[in-house]
DNA sequence: TGCCTGATTGTTGCG
DNA sequence: CGCAACAATCAGGCA
């Protein structure tokens, strides 16, 4: 029993106003979830196991499958999300660190 | 000090 | 060209 159901967490993109969370300029992206690799390998599997399938389809059928792969399966898609994780680490370190040390940029 | 929420990532296919 | 469900993930902000 880890932990299920968080809370009412879905509007993520809701856009509604804008001026919540402040972003801020070097905010990193962070990496990709297990995810993002996991329908980059299925999203194909998928594509063939229905052949004329649209994302709309293939959204649900990933999620579906997804869940039902086990954490070992998942594995070496989450190893990919903490191996981009890790990328994201050094953004992250670079924003939080140096920041505003005078660079500057903007623009651009 | 701890929870929660928003923001972000990538897929495809179409308007 | 951007959005639509899908899931994960994280970092910061507020109580």
């Amino acid at each position: 029993m880890p932990k299920e159901a968080k809370t009412t967490r879905k509007v993520t993109k809701g856009k509604a106003d804008g001026g919540k969370k402040k972003k801020d300029p070097n905010m990193p992206k962070r990496g990709l979830s297990a995810y993002m690799f996991f329908a980059n390998d299925q999203r194909d599997k998928v594509r063939d196991d229905n052949p004329g399938i649209k994302f709309g389809e293939v959204g649900k059928l990933l999620g579906e499958k997804w869940k039902a792969l086990t954490d070992k399966q998942k594995a070496p898609y989450e190893a990919k999300a903490a191996a981009d994780k890790k990328r994201y680490e050094e953004e992250k370190a670079a924003y939080t660190a140096g920041g505003s040390a005078g660079d500057d940029d903007d623009d651009e």
